[in-house]
DNA sequence: CCAGAGTCAGAAATCGATTTCCGAAGAATA
DNA sequence: TATTCTTCGGAAATCGATTTCTGACTCTGG
């Protein structure tokens, strides 16, 4: 490894000189500018990223916590995230966070001894890692979900209304003995996206049933069971809105095997796009979040609470979109 | 920040002896040792990472040098990854290189100046970036593709016979005008896949036809493209095979566009899973990689590599699985 | 012509942990 | 009992860059 010592030392100047020419943070004598540039050139040097941190007491890097990198809302969501932070000069690191508040808590550790320079974060339940974070002041961003309790920047969808609409589009289509299968009762999402559930079903005069709803996990296998739970009533639904794609997917799955097709047998919308929906047949109508504007908002914001820490924190709702498409056929007659 | 040497005060020893608590490295008194546990708790104290990492001239951080993560191929392959790293006590860094040389050669650098402990890296076309971490001896692991010339641990599918596979399954359900869209001459992926659909038609006595195949960039336009190219062919094509995710996509865009069915008016298999492929209709025959075992595998051996940097590189190559499902069904007479 | 302001290079301190080196004390061996 | 080995704690060096401080020098204005 070559130093800046060898470079000074090459160039006939003192560290300090090295170091004010490379960061251009002060005036050099053009001369010894010259000389340094070319000692730089002639023995590869490369500043040492980890001492500048250290005396920086920061680094360049960025952490991403959120479930699961395998789930497509996430994948773009990321992408969006990078492309900011690639622009912005940091890196970002990927932790799945498996909906597990100790995994969550562990990558939060990580944050702070590896002196992140910010995180941006998808809460699990109990938010444990998210508390940690907020009391050692690390620039925080929340996508996705809210936290009870703190204050931070935050990035959301308008969930309650994409709910109203993707479940609306079901009434206009003729529809009301609607599923609906949600998430946790303790995710903000699922219980906003139930929201938007019940309130259209009011907008429409339909009494809301409870043995209409299932909480599951916000997984596949949880859509799935939540699915077959509401087929083993005696009165099948004929319509459903699901409030994510993992249980959308799981749901779809059991209909298949129990022979049911969308949306003869049972309509459906379900919340998050799906990649490719519109490829396949029949496609599915879907709620579809920005996913990617999600991550790039979400950077912008980081790098401003950066800049200036002591900012109120500001919260951005972003709109869904109501991909129609063929599994929310209208109803036939 | 409590440093160490608060925590050193506090427990009246020296930090030497704190660090040695900390580590466990050499057994220090175990009423030192108490008293040491005591202050760390009392004071909150978390090590500083970063003037760790100076000290030990390394980092726990892998780099991840993807093309793009929104391609479902390469999430499922990061999340291996990302999960051996996760045990091995490393973060994973992710870099999306969108194929272009430019992009990885300066993520390269960051790995260089962050001393990074090693990169898992899908290389693009001239791989310029996989040169420059090669002569600086950082622990690599190529993973996709083979790069000409360089001496690394490697992580492949079976490609030639992958596609031999997937085009001899055409050919067994009757099938004789095969078409193939496969990516560019530079890169070994699409290379090997094209020998393996031309082994595939020499293995069945079919001559081989230059203006069957289509060269593109392996993304979703130019599948598209070539798809047209492929059908404004006064003769249309019997079946398909092409090389990849996005670019299956964009000819099955094109299919639809142009109003044609599949299999019915042209039976298709593409190399790569798409997500939840069989749960739509017509379901997509494909060439499945092990992308998650892919990046795991990867994972180990740059673990193993970091362990022992001497050894000879390895080169792992995997199977690849054919998902028979609706899009190759035998031609009808 | 001199005091005060401004500019710039270099010496040295600094970031916070790890690790080498040294010396003291106790254990083991002859 | 004398000598050698071990064990273990602390002082200090170390990793490599940045930044503060110091002092030499130049420039400006009275």
């Amino acid at each position: 490894m070559t130093t800046i010592y060898d470079v000074a030392r090459r160039s006939g100047v003192s560290p300090a000189t090295v170091s004010r020419v490379l960061s251009g943070r002060r005036n050099v004598d053009p001369e010894l500018s010259e000389k340094v540039r070319a000692a730089v050139a002639e023995l590869g040097y490369r500043p040492n990223g980890v001492a500048r941190n250290l005396r920086r007491a920061s680094t360049n890097l960025w952490a991403v916590v959120i479930s699961d990198i395998e789930n497509p809302f996430f994948t773009s969501l990321v992408r969006g995230l990078e492309d900011v932070a690639q622009t912005e000069g940091y890196h970002v690191v990927l932790c799945n966070s498996d909906e597990d508040p100790a995994k969550e808590a562990a990558y939060a550790s990580a944050v702070l001894t590896e002196q992140m320079a910010g995180v941006v974060i998808s809460p699990t339940s109990t938010a444990e890692g998210v508390q940690q974070l907020d009391e050692a002041k690390t620039p925080m961003v929340l996508i996705d979900r809210r936290v009870e309790g703190i204050e931070a920047d935050t990035v959301l969808v308008d969930n309650e209304h994409g709910a109203f609409e993707g479940v609306n589009h079901l009434i206009e289509g003729g529809y009301r003995r609607i599923a609906c299968i949600t998430g946790p009762r303790r995710v903000s999402t699922a219980m906003d996206r139930l929201a938007g559930y019940r309130s259209a079903l009011r907008g429409a005069g339909i009494r809301f049933q409870k043995d209409l709803v299932r909480h599951a996990d916000f997984r596949e296998a949880g859509g799935f069971a939540a699915m077959e739970s509401l087929l083993d009533q005696p009165e099948r639904p004929e319509a459903l809105f699901v409030t994510n794609n993992l249980m959308t997917v799981g749901a779809l799955e059991c209909l298949a095997k129990r022979g049911l097709r969308a949306p003869d047998d049972i309509a459906v919308v379900g919340f998050d796009d799906i990649p490719w929906a519109d490829l396949v047949v029949p496609s599915l109508t879907t709620v579809a979040q920005p996913t990617y504007e999600l991550g790039r908002t979400a950077g912008l914001l980081l790098k401003d609470r950066i800049a200036s820490p002591g900012r109120p924190p500001s919260t951005v709702t972003l709109r869904t979109e109501l991909h129609i498409r063929a599994t929310s056929a209208p109803k036939k007659p």
